[in-house]
This record gives C-alpha cells, structure tokens and sequence, in this order.
DNA sequence: TCACCTTATTTGGGATCCCAAAGTCAAGCT
DNA sequence: AGCTTGACTTTGGGATCCCAAATAAGGTGA
C-alpha cells in the first residue's frame, strides 16, 4: 500500500473524475480532512499532487477550485499520447535490438486474438484482453529505446481510460447483444492493427510503424467522438475505462482493479 | 513570488543538475532543512515534486537518493518535446483559425532574421533572439488547438534547456569568434526552418508542417550529439542553457532570468 | 440609504512535535 | 570467532499549532 496521501489523492482524483465535486466548485482542506479523516499534511500533499496534474487550481491566495475534466481533455489527452506511442512504435522499428521482444508482441496478439474469437464478451474475458493490450503497448514503450516516452505517458494519465493499454466502453454499450457483437468486432479490427504495427517492427519500417500506431491510437479517438455525437452532452462518467496496470517487472500481484469511472 | 516550497525545489533541482549532489547520493529532509534555514513542510512539499520529476526517487522505507539525469536523458527528453511540438504544427496548420495568430509568427521571425543578420553574438542579442524563438515555439503550441500539448510540454520541462523555445550552446563554443559563427549560422538555418514550418502552417499543409517541425527539433538532438562525440564526458554542465519564460498572456514583466546550467 | 472603514472569521502556508519503521552497532551467546 | 539479538539512532510520515493574508460582515458616518 501507497503512503496515505497518494491514496487520498486518488480518491479525490476519483470524485473529481466523476463528477462529484461540481464544476469550479471551492475545495477546502479542511473539509477534506474530516470527511476523509486525515490530518492537513497528507491533504496538501494530495492536493498539491492534484494541482500538477491540472484537476484542481489553486487560486492565488485563496483555496483550491475544482478543474473536472470535460470529454474534449480526455480526447486531446488521448490523441497526446498516442502521438508518443507513435514515436515509441518508429524507435522501436529502428531499434537493433527489437527481435528479442518481439515474441512478447506477439503472444499478446494471439491471446487477444484467441479471446476476440471466443467472443464472450463478459467481465473476465474483456480484462483479459485489456491486459494483453497494456502489455502489447507497454512494450513497445519499454523497449523503444527512450525511456523518457514512457515516463512522460505515465505522467499524463490521471484518468483510467489515460493509462497505456486501457480500453474504452460505452457504458451502455456493452449491456446489450448487438452492442457487445460491435464491440467484438471493433476489438478484432484494433487486434488487426497490432498485427500490422508488429510487422512494421519487425522488418524496420518505421514509417509505417509509426503512422499505423497513430492511425490505431486515433480509433479510440474516433470512437470517443461518435459517442459524443450520439450523446450530446456526454460527460466523463458515461464511459467505461478499463485499465489495470500489470506486467511491471517486479511481478507484483496483479492490482487489475476494476476502474469504472 | 511563488510560495517557499516551489524556489525550494528550484534551488534542489538546480543543485542537482548541476551535479552538486553527485550520482545516487542520498539527500535527507534534515539535511536540506538548515542548509536552506526552512522547515521540514516545505522540504517535503519540494521531494515530491522533485519525486514527480524523476530527480530523486523514494527509497520505499528509507530516505531519498539523487537521480541525477545525464546527456542522454536531455536528449530522450528533447526528442519527446519536438514531437509533441510537430504534433502541434500538424493540428495548427489544419486548424481553421490560424491565420489570426500567424501574424505573431511571422514578426517573431523577421526579428530573429533582424538580430541574426546584425550577427552580434553578444548576451543580449541572443537572449533576444532565445525570447522570440520562444514566442515563436510557444504560438504554436497555445494555438494548435489541444491544450494538453502544451500542458504535457510544461510537465516535462524539468531543466532549462528543455523549455519550450529553448536554446542550447556548448559552454565554451560561445568564447571564441569562429564558435559565434558557427552558431550564428546555426540560428540563421533554425529560423529558415521557421519560415518554412511557417509556410507550412499558413497554406495548410500538415504533412510538411509536421515533418519540419520534428527536423527543426531534431536539430537541437544532433547539435547536442556532435558535442558528445568531441568530448566524451559530457556533462549537463557543459551546457548552456537559454531559456526565460515570457509572453505570457498575464502580461507579467519579464523573468527572463540567465538560466546557465 | 449608501459608501467606507474596521473587525472577525475563514483559509492556507510554515513550524514544531510525536511516532513508527528501518538501519546500525554492540554485546552476548553458541 | 561468528552469528544472532537486543537497544539505540536516524529518518520520514502524520498531527497539531501558530501566523499572515484575504474575504466577509457589520457598524458608523456622510
């Protein structure tokens, strides 16, 4: 377990994502402090912590303003990173040592291939597949050669559907038969794409490694905005972020909560 | 005047990339405590900022270590900062509302043209040239339409030289008449790239907006690649970086303060 | 009645205190 | 002599206290 204020800002990240603070709404310490029964001190770490991240304000000399992140944040957020994947997936096209990883690309595309075409789209298999998916992408950031790519990544999701590899559902979407077939289908056509980019590494095309990525990057973008249309005031909490890191080398447990926001 | 704790974790972050701390060295909140003649509250408040930079990292029970960043890492760094730029170029040119602000392009080239051409290499000149070129990287940024570029960019802007519209200058290249040609034709080549990312931006052409953008960047990566070939032990000392915020819209007097490092 | 000044209260920043965990050193036992 | 175990010390996390600044409210004078 964390130290306390990275828990507490997590928490109030969490309220902030979904919603339950309010826009521009004031936040004071103190009244985060006895509603999560905690001292000031990890509260401003927390908030402190929240500040750099842009969710929160702080007002020049007068407490802290709620920043909640509207659908358009996470839309420029997504497209951002999969501008860095891209240029992870060209260096690792041109990285001399990229054979020795290559097996790991691929048995996570066979995995999600596997799963896709069992089509059980239920709880468990989908966090299967989202966890093939962190680890297809999270070593193309590990092992393109610029560490920095995959720190800045990792600075930038603060949000669930933010974090490398997370997948994003239509929180009604997935309720019913046709939409879990469209579903399915879509995960087959990004599965595509991931067979497309390993290629592109493979045999060094970086051109192509790199614009494949983005074009794979920009589908959840695309997907992100035809709900937008669908759904005109659509907020944040209407979406599923499936996320759950894993496959960190130190092999901790898998932590994969589930992070509906 | 920013609060105790933001110039404190200036003053650490300084300290440590200028190498005074020496690699993996462990640094103690008492420690910092009376060399700097403050509490411990604020020192906290700066390790994790400087945790959240990658500068120091915290041992999971025991003290902070230094996590001093070499050459490499600016040039990784560099190399994420100019793609989120071209990035940036791309959604600029193909945004309908850029023809507002590339008049404030165009006058930050003709000046840099203008200091250019008078070829003084003196303090002065160039940190008026490193402020336009400021202007010029961070119009683009502010006016590309994903505010979460920007915002990304400031996140990762640890070290002088890794501002926006920074630029960098081996420390001894500057002290004799040949080197201030030298780099006096480096700048007079940035900025015909910036007439043609300027060129770019202005017709609509995205792909060539893009492409000279990251080329303009990656200029900055060989520059500091030359120099670790001529001197093997390069240090992040030995370069210099102009940076100075300015032009902010808050129109505040200009803190362009000498960022030599 | 309105404007301005004064006071009280809210709020955040900084300092200090306390405590638990981990590292260190030394003494005693095998 | 080497290993183990105990106490001591160092260090960081959390809680509480104090203070300055700013806002808000109330009162007084024009």
């Amino acid at each position: 377990m964390e130290s306390i204020d990275t828990e507490l800002a997590a928490r109030i990240r969490h309220d902030i994502v979904l919603g339950n603070y309010g826009e521009e709404e004031r936040i004071s310490e103190a009244r985060l402090c006895d509603t999560h029964n905690v001292s000031r001190t990890p509260v401003r770490l927390a908030l402190r912590m929240l500040e750099h991240e842009g969710l929160i304000r702080r007002s020049e000399g007068r407490g802290y303003f709620v920043n909640a992140p509207k659908v358009n944040d996470v839309l420029q957020a997504v497209q951002v990173r999969g501008h860095l994947e891209s240029l992870a997936a060209r260096l690792m096209a041109q990285s001399p040592g990229r054979h020795n990883t290559l097996p790991i690309l691929e048995a996570a595309i066979d995995e999600i291939d596997r799963l896709v075409s069992a089509g059980t789209m239920n709880d468990v298999s989908i966090r299967a597949m989202q966890k093939q998916n962190a680890v297809f992408h999270k070593t193309i950031l590990d092992c393109c050669g610029n560490d920095f790519i995959g720190f800045t990544c990792s600075r930038i999701s603060h949000m669930p559907m933010l974090e490398v590899g997370a997948m994003v559902f239509d929180r009604q979407v997935l309720s019913t038969k046709e939409g879990k077939e469209r579903s399915n289908f879509r995960l087959q056509l990004g599965n595509s794409q991931h067979k497309v980019i390993f290629e592109a590494i493979q045999s060094g095309d970086v051109v192509r490694a790199e614009g494949v990525m983005r074009e794979h990057s920009n589908t959840m973008v695309e997907y992100i905005k035809v709900f937008e249309k669908r759904n005109e005031e659509l907020t944040i909490k209407d979406l599923i972020g499936y996320s759950g890191i894993s496959v960190t080398r130190h092999e901790r447990a898998e932590t994969a909560q589930e992070t509906v926001i």
